[in-house]
DNA sequence: GTTGTATTCAACCAGGTAGTTGAACGAGGG
DNA sequence: CCCTCGTTCAACTACCTGGTTGAATACAAC
């Protein structure tokens, strides 16, 4: 399932600092040391929130001499949009035809389909 | 500390059990009770989960004699999928800039070249 | 008023996480 | 070769989180 990296996604994107570098590294590539640089943590930190980041799948890194480059990927947003996306749609229908039942109720019992049994996954 | 509505939210979601809350939410309200049945935890620790995804403004609760229903609030998904599209589109632009930039560069010089392995293809 | 049901509060415990300092490693430059 | 720079690893600490049990609260029914 991919619950766990959605768990990871989300998680990692929970944090500030983490949403902060990667809203600059949408700007372009950086190296640790110049994502690190205007936070007031020490480099060490850093280079752990970009682990997590990197498990997350948000980033990906290279090898450039000693620098190691942090890039953002993109596509894991994806993954992200499509929960969101989903759940929303299906929450904003159920509203609007809660809606429509609410408006032609005159005080009649509420319909119940017969086809709704507990939720599973 | 977490205290920004966007943290709130992502570190809501970041639970997988919390995720399948809202999952079952977006189908139709429930009770404390009925959500917690299919999980193997308490029904406090269930509670705990509400009060955290209430604080991110992801659900609502009313009173309606002893029980205390749920409600999912779709909005606050806007508050994400702004945020997420508004990365993910400057991170993709960039990287479409960026093609351009190397397809536009046939052999000329790099704007960084310490070490030169090959040409870029 | 007492009992029963639904929910929450309080105290506690185990594990994870974000931060620290200090040391190690890898690659270039003197 | 040695030194420096950029980065990561290791160990440690403080706090947050998710879970538990047990008690308290709120309302309905008896």
């Amino acid at each position: 399932m991919a619950a766990d990296s959605l768990s990871r996604v989300f998680s990692a994107l929970a944090d500030p600092t983490r949403r902060d570098m990667v809203a600059r590294l949408a700007a372009g590539d950086a190296t640790v040391n110049e994502l690190a640089d205007p936070y007031d943590v020490t480099v060490q930190a850093v280079s752990k929130h970009l682990k997590v980041l990197e498990d997350a799948g948000l980033v990906s890194r290279s090898r450039e001499a000693q620098r190691r480059p942090v890039h953002l990927e993109a596509e894991v947003f994806d993954l992200m949009t499509r929960w969101i996306e989903r759940y929303r749609r299906e929450a904003e229908e159920r509203y609007r035809r809660l809606d429509d039942v609410l408006r032609s109720m005159p005080d009649d019992v509420e319909p119940t389909p017969p086809t709704e049994s507990g939720a599973s996954t």
